[in-house]
DNA sequence: CGCGACGTTGATTTGCCTCAACGATTGTGG
DNA sequence: CCACAATCGTTGAGGCAAATCAACGTCGCG
């Protein structure tokens, strides 16, 4: 169960065997089936979650009640509402599980441990929360710089993985596109 | 001059006296001119930079050459290509003063050296990540769901200061739409 | 002074949205 | 195991928000 997690911290840090088995103490194992929510807009978010296996959605509603998706989650990533996580506010965000997935939490007492005990494991939050940075920084160019199709073409190529598992609406609201535009550059380049 | 940034590390950690002296003996002063790069695509960026008093842009180019604007610092910011910083690694960014500036300036073998002394430092530059990435997440939440005039109206709100400080063709590149266009929006609202 | 940077205004175009109707597929309770 | 409802994707018609293009005014500054 620990193995990919493992695998994953050992990437961002350099940590012995006890290490380890510290920090896997300190992980809550939980299985959800598909649309399930891990977190809703006016609760705190009390967990960062390691992605076993599944899939998940993170969004925020518009004014019309419409999901704008922020992030995908798929194995080996991390999903959380990182500001409501560390300050323990109201969150404004939605978790929803689109697969049956499985999961390693961290509650914010254990992850204060951890990091006490082991200073390391700081480098492993930052690379992740600079990985997550990069991304939305790469997504306010595309939204802003880039048409509807080439948002779209590169999604593919970025995610390939993702944009097979995950409903077509949901990559166009990602995308800030609507479904019905979405499947229109879709037909549109099938053309070709 | 360590006044201002002493002030702000502390809102994020307790330190001594001590622990901020060797802070600050690690910090480089600089003083640069309006229109200076600190930053261009192609290099790597080598500092963090703490504004002092002064205001600065980040911007990456489009395929036509024109300036989309990332962010913007005042006093009090940090700004940096975290990323090229972080991992070494070359950047697409510009960062360029929009006004006369006094900046403090990390580089990476100082932040390392700090870190590892002084592992509370780890705090401060989390803090700053997640205050990134929470505006860029509203960034993209607000460019797919609000329109044009109300992210106009909500930038004035919550960076006044900002906008009386900073041309308007660069406000409107931020809030990613023509400066054409934000002349109308401004046209619009004046009429009322 | 003259030039470049900045903002405005109007005419025209367009990328994308909205609305609506319609299959196809999946899932579910009776 | 079927019937019916959701959920999802497609297609077309029409509309609108914002982009583009172009011309012009204004300031600050070398």
């Amino acid at each position: 169960m620990f193995e990919e997690i493992n695998k994953y911290v050992l990437k961002c840090a350099d940590l012995n065997v006890d290490e380890l088995a510290y920090f896997n103490s300190l992980l809550i194992s939980k299985k959800v089936p598909k649309k399930t929510f891990l977190l809703k807009a006016g609760s705190i978010c009390d967990f960062e979650a390691f992605i076993v296996h599944g899939c998940i959605k993170s969004y925020l509603l518009d004014q019309n009640g419409t999901e704008v998706i922020l992030t995908f989650g798929i194995e080996n990533w991390w999903i959380s509402d990182i500001t409501s996580f560390h300050e323990q506010s109201m969150s404004q965000m939605y978790i929803e599980t689109i697969e049956d997935s499985e999961l390693l939490l961290l509650n914010p007492a254990s992850k204060n441990q951890l990091l006490e005990k082991i200073p390391k494991f700081e480098k492993v939050f930052r690379l992740m929360l600079q990985r997550h940075l990069a991304s939305y920084q790469e997504r306010i160019f595309g939204n802003i710089a880039i048409s509807a199709q080439d948002r779209y073409l590169t999604f593919l190529k970025k995610y390939p993985t993702i944009s097979q598992r995950v409903p077509q609406h949901l990559i166009a609201s990602y995308l800030g596109m609507s479904p019905e535009f979405l499947s229109k550059i879709r037909a549109r380049l099938a053309k070709k």
